[in-house]
DNA sequence: ATGAAGAACTAGACCGTACAGTACTCATCA
DNA sequence: TGATGAGTACTGTACGGTCTAGTTCTTCAT
């Protein structure tokens, strides 16, 4: 009895074909971060998904649409993450100081995850590969997540909280670069080997903001 | 005779080993760049040095030897250029503006070029794979060419054209990050496909300087 | 200068392994 | 019962690295 219950419970949320392939899905995110494209093996996907390889080419024509899925498949994310924080740190903010403080390091929390730096990674390392599939990801993810970034600079503009942004979307880079530049390219570059002192993202997030205040912000509320 | 000759002027210069052994790092260097690691294949390194396999074997123990060759070689040039660019455009400027931009425009023309783009993704592609070989490319290679940088800009401010610096590096970074953060994002993961739009970097490096002469410049010269 | 001696090089066969993708048989689910 | 999946063997290919046999360069004593 229970395990009919279990049985319909699982059927009412999805049938065996696309439960299997959301695993095949996982476990293939799982191979292509860790081991790149070349170094990713359809056998390994396969397996991590307790999935015969037959069920894997059934669902996906070959390797290479499996990558562009799984690429294309984590924009949305990334950018719902991103929204999300600007939201919280910007948005019914009192001190443009201290939500750029927040906004930075909230970004240098989000970003510097492993996962999310796997797979710029894996991204940049195929871009010359599969430009569509990568140029497509930067353009939708990235750049978008940037656009947004800009937005919500220009809500705190129109709140009287930094002044009027000509360009707001190149604001948002520079707010970027000042923030992710040294953390992001040394992520990037030294691997997961070299973490950042304790203190040092604070300090980052810190002077990021006192610069693109100085720039930015309102004369009475520099310091 | 005239075969003679030439015969001889290469001896002069240098060995048998030695050229085929610059060959082969030459052709090796183009190889890993344009594939990536796994990408590359041996046989093609030969081919394209001219040089049978075995040569290469003599020279490189391995496959994995001759790309920590290849990546650690190129640090000294990338410091150099970087270091000179510093000098040609920093030492002896009479107005800190002008000099800020001619630098932000030197430092887009040299960091965007293909091949720089290449080893860098190279690189990151490969951090996890040789974490030693990329941590120690990125020591002695990024680094610190961005603590030459910060003493550059020490200078700078020595001279009285900007305020003193309490962390010159952490402002170098700050510099590179509000000029390349957005280049160099869409340069490595849009690869060479999506090319900026010609005034776009003029505008960057100009609005870079902008922002940090604000923070960083004299009162007076504030525009 | 000459001419062995020996090192370095070539060309390509070869070995073992790994992998993308397919085929086939048997079990399982709807 | 008919489709879907598991398990697994198989095919073709590619690659890292080695081996061999024959060729060319370098060196150094004469």
């Amino acid at each position: 009895m229970i395990f009919r219950m279990e049985r319909v419970e699982q059927a009412e949320i999805e049938g065996r074909t696309p439960r299997k392939r959301r695993a095949i899905l996982a476990a293939a995110t799982e191979v292509f971060l860790s081991h790149g494209y070349l170094g990713a093996s359809m056998d390994e996907v396969a397996a991590k998904a307790g999935v015969s390889k037959q069920t894997v080419y059934k669902q996906f024509e070959n390797k290479e649409r499996l990558f562009a899925e799984i690429v294309l498949g984590t924009s949305d994310q990334l950018l719902d993450g991103l929204q999300q924080a600007y939201v919280d740190t910007l948005e019914g903010a009192a001190d443009a100081r201290e939500a750029l403080r927040a906004l930075a390091h909230r970004l240098l929390q989000s970003l510097t995850a492993d996962s999310v730096l796997q797979l710029r990674r894996l991204v940049i390392a195929e871009a010359d590969r599969f430009p569509e599939v990568c140029g497509a990801w930067f353009n939708s993810g990235f750049e978008k997540s940037l656009d947004a970034l800009g937005q919500a600079l220009t809500r705190l503009s129109d709140r009287g909280l930094l002044k009027r942004l000509d360009d707001p979307t190149l604001a948002a880079y520079q707010f970027a670069g000042l923030v992710m530049y040294k953390p992001m390219n040394r992520a990037m570059f030294a691997g997961t080997r070299q973490r950042p002192k304790p203190g040092e993202l604070e300090k980052l997030a810190d002077q990021a903001a006192e610069v693109f205040l100085a720039a930015y912000g309102l004369e009475r509320s520099a310091r």
